[in-house]
RNA sequence: GCCGGUGUGGCGGAAUGGUAGACGCGGUGGACUCAAAAUCCACUGGCAGCGAUGUCGUGUAGGUUCGAGUCCUAUCACCGGUACCA
């Protein structure tokens, strides 16, 4: 009560009096801990974990303001919600600061844990802190490790050859980030492919499910789905079969086009085919070709880009129909990794080649006609693409002459088939899993390699295999290579000598199945039956930029979960959301040598003219101009961070989180700026006022809405149908940022409303009221504190029940039609909510602009959109 | 290169095939003040007009429709991902 005094006495919002208040009071009533209650529905409400950045950014404030306005909103609906947080902790970004401030990985990690920590509850978060974990800590990651041991033993995990980037002056494996422009980051050398033995999981194994599992997600961004469908990448084909010259092996090529097959005049091969590391032993031009394409690192958008080079082999491919001796080249742009490693070349109608055989003077032979066109051999046509036109068929093909796509893809299916050169296939562009790599900060793999017994998994009872913290790290070698007495251990087969493997997980393991263990804290086992009241997530929300990798490795792993009998579910979550990014204005200064200094926003003066069109912008330390460089993501390159605890000081945390939810759909990027976080502190002051000033009248009746006179119905009437809006903007749409628009046009309204009568006060009241409940979900703390002040006892306002839309007071007497004259706007009519469309037309022809554009011309159709529009076509 | 997305006033954005620009920011004018801040009031897409109103206008070029920011085709620019950043 003490509460309600010192705050209904103030008539000014105090951000941080009002804050520190609200929080107190969560935490003492423990109010967002949870448990399994069967007796509600239940609503699991999971943004991504944090990585341990150091501070939290806006992009963070964004993700979880988001989640905790969903969180509050579920509970008001009478959800039993779980909104946990925990930390993304292992990863590279520890290791480089380890290596620039001198100090362990894992202090750094720890500290930073520990500052995000405190700036996540200045913000208020609906949170159960109960459950939070670091994925660094041992009791969270030996369960990683026991279900890798698992899948070792299921043949889900096995180990084989793959390509990394090498820098050979650092003699280290370099993530494809730190490959720029091909060269190590730190060392400027000229990258190496280089191939090493990692481990792997066989996701390969689910990619029909993980295809087909995706109709059954309905709450998912179609953008999201199809990327991933396109990504896991299933064609059919034909696996073909040709002979090579001298060789006993055949050369198998996959394709989805064998209607083609006659239009075959080479076969392309990858760098790393075994032929053509054969042909090279006895070719040393070819041997120094080879060796020219190991440079360069190793990621798609690399390789893909690329000049396309190649260099014959030597070797001749027997066209398995014709009998013709075709020529086997080394292509740059044929991938090892995807398929057998080797194409059957089109140039006629495959782009690539096309562009391959010019380069080299390779024949073109046409096989394809579309719409009976001919083909221009020195013009390149894509009736590649065109495979489905009802107008294409194969031509210059013998027995294929005249058959469509499919006619002729069966065909040749059966033919080959029957004489063994080849094989329908089903190939997928996904490939397994690469989990190695060759890091300290990480969860260690849990293996263990004996020249005996070859690779042992760890026995359950000897896990976790720990790593250790407290180290020295220098950033060349990892801590535990370099130590002896942590590599050396025994075979828990032979009992041999035996060595560690010293290789860590890809940090995407971590984050694969932590929303899992937030259901299950203290679990002895990766996870227990709660998981099981708790999933799915309900809601998933984090960015974009997770659409494929993290986002498909998260729904592979439940279902390595479900496999191994640890959750019941398909999928690990129903519903969806991927949140744009923060974006800030750049500004810089130009030194000498064309290097630019970044100036942080926050330090800079807008100039604008006389129609607010902005001209030009001054430092404010020297009121001189500096260049203004454009709307980027905010990153610590361009200086355009704003940091959100600064933010958070100067207009309190609902101001922050009111802003971030207004100023753009949580789909698209969110331009940060101060003057609109001005903005809403602006409306939140009104409304403080606005209910204090309320509270300090008269007592009033109830609300009579028989009683009611005009005004007071439209008032009562615009509360309602803001009720029905925001309702379904934060329940369905996600449309955060009209929903508060339409409570800023309340807040207008009822602030334009002076009715000092007994039914006007009352009014009044039950608009402020629900006004507090409406926006409890976004400025928690605000509302808090009105709540009181409006009378009521201190409580977790996320209990009292979302406001429902009275549907009486929603009836309208008259509606406003638009009236258009052939499409084009020509007056507005006021039309009573019953009118037949008759009435309607007749309103719409009696205005007089109406009348004015009709005049002299015969009406030909007159189209009624009851409510909306009426259309008259004349002329 | 490939896959996905975005493009609307001075700015952020609104408009779920039916009145383009809600709401907010910025700006202009005014009130209050010794002054400033805060607050309040009015106006604010371009062009023409005193006004009523007309006309143009949603990256660009076409198309479908009574009606297109929204659907279709092509094209440009930017953003995300591209398997070892998370």
């Amino acid at each position: 009560m003490q509460d309600i005094q010192d705050q209904g006495s103030h008539n000014d919002y105090n951000p941080q009096a009002v804050e520190s208040a609200a929080q107190q009071y969560w935490n003492a009533q423990h109010a967002y801990e949870v448990k399994e209650d069967t007796s509600r529905p239940k609503y699991y409400c999971l943004a991504m974990l944090p990585y341990p950045s150091g501070a939290l950014h806006m992009g963070h404030v964004r993700n979880y303001t988001i989640g905790d306005v969903i969180s509050r909103f579920q509970r008001m609906n009478g959800k039993n919600v779980l909104q946990p947080m925990g930390w993304d902790a292992f990863g590279l970004p520890a290791e480089n600061a380890a290596i620039k401030n001198n100090t362990a990985p894992a202090k750094w990690t720890y500290k930073n844990i520990d500052h995000m920590r405190d700036q996540l509850k200045s913000l208020g978060y609906a949170i159960d802190w109960s459950r939070e974990f670091a994925t660094c800590r041992p009791d969270y990651y030996r369960w990683e490790q026991q279900m890798f041991t698992r899948l070792m033993k299921k043949g889900l995990a096995y180990r084989k050859n793959a390509v990394v980037n090498w820098d050979p002056v650092d003699q280290t494996v370099l993530a494809n980030e730190q490959v720029i422009d091909g060269r190590g980051w730190r060392s400027g050398a000229l990258v190496e492919k280089r191939e090493i033995p990692q481990w792997f999981l066989k996701i390969t194994d689910y990619a029909q499910e993980l295809l087909d599992g995706l109709d059954t997600l309905p709450g998912w961004p179609d953008a999201v789905k199809t990327m991933q469908r396109n990504w896991i990448g299933r064609s059919e084909g034909l696996e073909i079969h040709f002979a090579v010259e001298n060789e006993a092996e055949p050369l198998t090529v996959f394709t989805t086009r064998p209607d083609t097959l006659m239009g075959v005049t080479f076969v392309s091969i990858a760098g790393e085919h075994p032929l053509a590391l054969k042909a090279a032993r006895s070719n040393p031009q070819l041997a120094a070709f080879l060796d020219e394409l190991k440079h360069g690192g190793v990621s798609e958008a690399e390789l893909e880009t690329q000049e396309k080079r190649g260099m014959p082999t030597g070797l001749f491919a027997i066209h398995p129909i014709t009998g013709d001796k075709l020529p086997v080249w080394v292509a740059n742009f044929v991938l090892m990794g995807y398929g057998t490693g080797a194409v059957m070349a089109v140039p006629g109608h495959d782009e690539r080649d096309f562009q391959f055989a010019h380069k080299y003077h390779l024949p073109i032979r046409q096989v394809i006609a579309v719409g009976g066109a001919d083909y221009d051999p020195q013009q390149w046509q894509d009736w590649y693409s065109d495979k489905t036109r009802a107008d294409m068929r194969v031509i210059n093909s013998g027995a294929l002459d005249g058959k469509n796509y499919r006619e002729a893809f069966d065909f040749l299916a059966d033919t080959l088939q029957a004489s063994g050169k080849g094989l329908r296939r089903v190939n997928w562009r996904l490939r397994d899993w690469g989990v190695s790599r060759q890091r300290y900060w990480g969860c260690p793999i849990p293996v263990i390699y004996c020249p005996k017994c070859e690779a042992v998994p760890v026995p359950e009872d000897q896990l976790p295999v720990v790593l250790p913290e407290d180290v020295a790290f220098s950033g060349v070698q990892s801590p535990i290579k370099a130590d002896p007495a942590w590599r050396k251990t025994t075979c828990p087969q032979c009992g041999g000598p035996a060595e560690r493997e010293t290789d860590t997980f890809d940090t995407f393991m971590e984050s694969s199945w932590y929303y899992a263990r937030y259901t299950s804290p203290g679990a002895n086992g990766q996870v227990d039956e709660r998981a099981n009241y708790w999933l799915p997530v309900d809601q998933y929300i984090g960015g974009i930029e997770h659409a494929i990798l993290h986002l498909l490795y998260f729904r592979f792993y439940h279902k390595l979960m479900r496999d191994a009998g640890l959750v019941k579910s398909d999928e690990p979550a129903t519903n969806l959301l991927c949140q744009g990014m923060v974006i800030a204005e750049t500004f810089y200064r130009e030194n000498a040598d064309g290097s630019k200094d970044w100036i942080n926003p926050a330090d800079v003066d807008i100039q604008r003219d006389e129609k607010a069109r902005v001209i030009g912008a001054l430092l404010k330390a020297d009121g001189k101009p500096v260049q203004i460089g454009g709307t980027e993501k905010m990153s610590k390159s361009k200086n355009n961070g704003v940091d959100p605890q600064t933010m958070v000081e100067k207009f309190g945390a609902d101001t922050v989180r009111l802003f971030s939810m207004f100023a753009a759909p949580p789909e698209q990027s969110l331009e940060w700026s101060e003057a609109g976080v001005e903005g809403m502190a602006r409306f939140l002051r009104r409304f403080w006022r606005e209910v204090i000033t309320h509270v300090g009248q008269p007592d009033h009746p109830e609300v009579d809405p028989a009683a009611l006179d005009a005004g007071q119905k439209a008032l009562r009437r615009q509360l309602h149908e803001t009720i029905q809006k925001v309702s379904d903007d934060f329940g369905r749409r996600h449309a955060f940022n009209t929903a508060i628009a339409s409570l800023m046009e309340l807040l207008n309204a009822v602030n334009k409303f002076s009715d000092q009568s007994d039914q006007g006060r009352a009014v009044r009241h039950e608009v402020l009221e629900t006004m507090v409940l409406l926006l409890n979900p976004v400025v928690p703390h605000v509302s808090h504190a009105l709540w009181q002040a409006l009378g009521h006892p201190q409580r977790v306002l996320d209990d009292q029940p979302w406001p429902k839309a009275d549907s009486n007071a929603l009836v309208r007497d008259s509606l406003t039609l638009a009236v258009q004259v052939n499409g084009k706007l020509r007056g507005t009519i006021d039309v009573p909510a019953n009118a037949s469309k008759e009435e309607a037309e007749a309103l719409a022809r009696a205005n007089p602009n109406v009348a004015a554009f009709l005049e002299g011309q015969a009406v030909r159709k007159v189209i009624v959109v009851p409510g909306k529009i009426v259309n008259i076509v004349a002329g």
